[in-house]
RNA sequence: GCGAACGUAGCUCAGUUGGCAGAGCCCCGGUUUGUGGUACCGGUUGUCGUGGGUUCGAGCCCCAUCGUUCGCCCCA
């Protein structure tokens, strides 16, 4: 019989890996509690229009990348392939409006049908925040330098630029829409395949392609700051202002375009150059339409996610745990003291790994293997005295000790 | 969805024109029956991803399939 394998571009995540991404969502929980958000679990399938409705209808992820299904009532659900599509709607549903600025964090699956590669898996995990309820660049900025400190307590500000744009209000938008369209059309022969077919669903996207002749012609094409209204360029301006004061290192990048249609105004990236094509680490920006959209009243919004697989393949180091102490009974009649001795010092807060079966030998082997630095020895002729030995794992050095000085003795 | 490479022990990998499936690490035992790490000695580990085909004979050649990786696309 074949072994059975997991589903493709899913993974068993442990050990190693598994300490990674903990650590990576609890820095970032540590992070943004800091901020004043707190932690929210929305469902991992949602009815499919909270997706397709609202991400755009002509986006990669609704149009070829979710998962749907129906379920035995004939609704149509969908395996969330974001967060921030359910987040806002559980804000629409349970009438948080009532309480602004709403800030809350998240941490969990999401789902996509797409080829996997190294950094992109159908099944993977994705860390984000969002505020709710602030108009003003004070918003952006708090939340784009939340992500600085992030990634910087991560150790990974070496690795990682932030990159950032401005995609204005929906005047400018429509306005920049107009001119690039208006232009690609003139230059129409000289793009990809793929960028005329974005042409007429979603050119802005034509402005981020890696086709050479795209690149070319995109080189030359209007300048999104150029359609940018009075309103929208003094918005972005206020959060550069913001990012310098905090001396936040970012690059404005005109060409950056996001995927899912709710964004608007200050779009920004944390992009690293270690993980081949999948570059992009966490990813942002204003959605001041969505909560509308979603059926709520008019509620700015801006928020960030991470792909908390991509963050923790950039962190070199192994999470390192804190040592434990070997608790190691000689001879049968010595196991029920090892268990009450062990019993002590984990309530007195320390790590106690016991061996369960072999002669000495063996159980200082598995003590070693455990990173151990220390060994309670407790054998008869101990026991006879009311003492244990504790040996010093890596001095060697061992001595005896009283059964009651044990904790002290230890530390 | 498109293009390319790869799949051999738990892990990293070698395997010549098609001729008995290997190494290192890990693991287990011993040197040392109440003392680990270093050293030395010995040992186990396999449907060669899966299914077909060609051949006297296939890990190697052919086809299909599943999976992984890289690029495109997309995105976190």
């Amino acid at each position: 019989m074949a072994k059975i394998q997991n589903v493709r571009g899913t993974y068993d995540v442990y050990g190693e890996t598994k300490r990674k991404m903990k650590k990576v969502v609890s820095t970032g929980a540590e992070v943004v509690e800091k901020y004043g958000f707190e932690e929210i679990e929305t469902p991992i399938f949602e009815f499919t229009e909270v997706f397709s409705r609202n991400l755009g209808e002509t986006s990669d992820v609704v149009t070829k990348e979710m998962y749907c299904f129906q379920d035995r009532g004939g609704e149509s659900l969908t395996l969330r392939p974001e967060g921030t599509a359910g987040v806002v709607r559980s804000f629409v549903s349970e009438g948080m409006q009532q309480n602004l600025p709403v800030k809350l964090y998240y941490a969990g699956p999401m789902f996509r049908y797409e080829r996997p590669q190294k950094g992109r898996q159908r099944q993977f995990t994705q860390f984000g925040c969002e505020l709710l309820g602030v108009e003003t660049p004070q918003a952006d900025i708090e939340v784009i330098s939340m992500a600085y400190e992030f990634v910087e307590k991560l150790g990974l500000e070496g690795n990682v630029v932030v990159e950032i744009n401005s995609l204005g209000d929906q005047e400018s938008r429509d306005a920049y829409r107009t001119k690039l369209v208006e232009y690609l059309r003139g230059h129409i022969d000289e793009l990809s395949g793929d960028s005329k077919e974005r042409l007429e669903k979603n050119p802005l996207r034509v402005l981020d392609s890696k086709e050479e002749c795209d690149k070319e012609v995109v080189a030359n094409a209007p300048l999104y700051w150029d359609s940018l209204n009075e309103a929208s360029k003094n918005f972005f301006n206020e959060v550069l202002k913001g990012l310098d004061s905090l001396g936040i290192k970012y690059r404005v990048n005109n060409r950056l375009v996001r995927g899912l249609d709710y964004y608007s105004h200050t779009v920004f990236e944390l992009v690293t150059d270690k993980l081949g094509a999948q570059g992009t680490v966490l990813a942002g920006g204003r959605y001041d339409g969505l909560v509308e959209q979603m059926g709520g009243g008019a509620v700015a919004g801006i928020g960030w996610a991470c792909g908390v697989e991509r963050l923790s393949m950039l962190l070199e180091q192994d999470v390192s745990l804190p040592r434990p102490i070997a608790v190691i009974p000689v001879g049968e009649d010595t196991n029920g003291k090892a268990i009450e001795i062990a019993y002590l010092l984990r309530k007195a807060g320390y790590r106690v790994e016991q061996s369960y079966g072999g002669n000495l030998k063996k159980r200082m082997i598995k003590a070693n293997k455990a990173n151990a630095y220390k060994a309670v020895i407790i054998g008869s002729d101990e026991l006879a005295n009311n003492e244990v030995t504790i040996k010093d794992l890596d001095s060697g050095e061992q001595k005896n000790v009283a059964i009651n000085k044990i904790v002290e003795e230890i530390k």
